[in-house]
DNA sequence: GCTACTGTACCGAACGTTCGGTAAAATTGT
DNA sequence: ACAATTTTACCGAACGTTCGGTACAGTAGC
């Protein structure tokens, strides 16, 4: 079954790790070598446009499974807080309850390239339409539910800078439990 | 009155804008030196201590800038809300209307020292303190109002990140007005 | 024998930092 | 008042190191 012990995805996963926690300029090549137990040699052996197609193929991996998590979220069954929850769920999992970053803010800063911002940019719109989608099917107002759709992004965004930044999970732990609740809320 | 076209200050500030945009590891000596118009020789006269000592410097002017922004908060004369706005207010302006980043999240990627992490930390519950005591003030219970501390801070760093993921400061702006009323909202 | 993969050695460029030195302002001695 | 001296501000060039990337000779598995 496991011919090899660390295959590409493995080494997919590793790059995804190393670079939402070190960012685009942070994630040198030496780090990148060490963590993945690969020599220089065998990187451009798997990645022949080196650093940015290791970038690009964290990234492909991060839209697949963001589509995977938002689908599932859809067929949940239930009201429109549930099928969030779920979303929470998932996503705790992803940053590990908020004691890893996201990729997406990390390729925000240094020197990251422009085609990264695009993927970013769809990455994040991705993520506010699914919200949106959810809160619309519940019957939401259009405009309303797209605001949510960025606030549900917004809270998870800074929730993990929070979380980093006092070194503390707990207040995205908290948040992820009150996200379905508050954007499910009408308009007061 | 002007004796220098270019003060300390003046350096200072510059260094702020470009850490916060490239991140510890993105802002090089060489664009230092270039966005500056010092040598990399006079930089060391100034900050004997090299980079780390220009981000330490950045970080104390951001220190002495949110005490000064906090304090004025807490002497505006009316309600809770007038005064988050009065905070959200000034800033908008620091962010530039959401188009430029939070040096605390810049810092948090990259090869960032452990020091600043604990100032970021400091600067952090800086914040997250004075907007509970806003509210706590205003007759808030101190457990909600210290969340609401967390998620005056979160909403603000979630909504730089999704303007400049987005690369539309509209979602900062929304989300600044609403922050006012948002965080003054009794629990339901 | 052929393909897939890897270790080693190497490259030019850029990195943060230091060196040696210049020009002017401020301070001091008389 | 003025020359001597120190301090301050600045710079170009170079330091040693590390960067991302390449060339090539292998080795393992089919």
């Amino acid at each position: 079954m496991s011919k090899q012990a660390t295959s590409k995805q493995t080494h997919v996963s590793e790059l995804l790790d190393l670079f939402r926690r070190l960012g685009y300029d942070g994630a040198t090549l030496a780090k990148i070598s060490q963590t993945t137990g690969l020599g220089k040699a065998s990187l451009y052996h798997h990645f022949p446009g080196g650093k940015d197609e290791m970038v690009e193929a964290v990234l492909v991996a991060l839209e697949h499974g963001s589509e995977q998590i938002t689908a599932e979220m859809l067929q949940v069954q239930g009201d429109a807080p549930a099928r969030l929850r779920k979303m929470c769920d998932r996503l705790s999992k992803v940053y590990d309850n908020g004691q890893k970053p996201c990729l997406l803010a990390a390729l925000l800063s240094g020197s990251a390239k422009d085609a990264f911002r695009d993927r970013v940019e769809k990455l994040l719109q991705l993520w506010i339409r699914a919200i949106a989608t959810v809160l619309t099917t519940a019957g939401m107002d259009e405009t309303l539910a797209c605001q949510r759709g960025e606030d549900g992004v917004m809270m998870i965004q800074g929730a993990l800078i929070l979380a980093q930044g006092l070194q503390d999970p707990a207040p995205f732990q908290r948040v992820m439990q009150q996200i379905p609740e508050t954007l499910c809320r009408p308009l007061q």
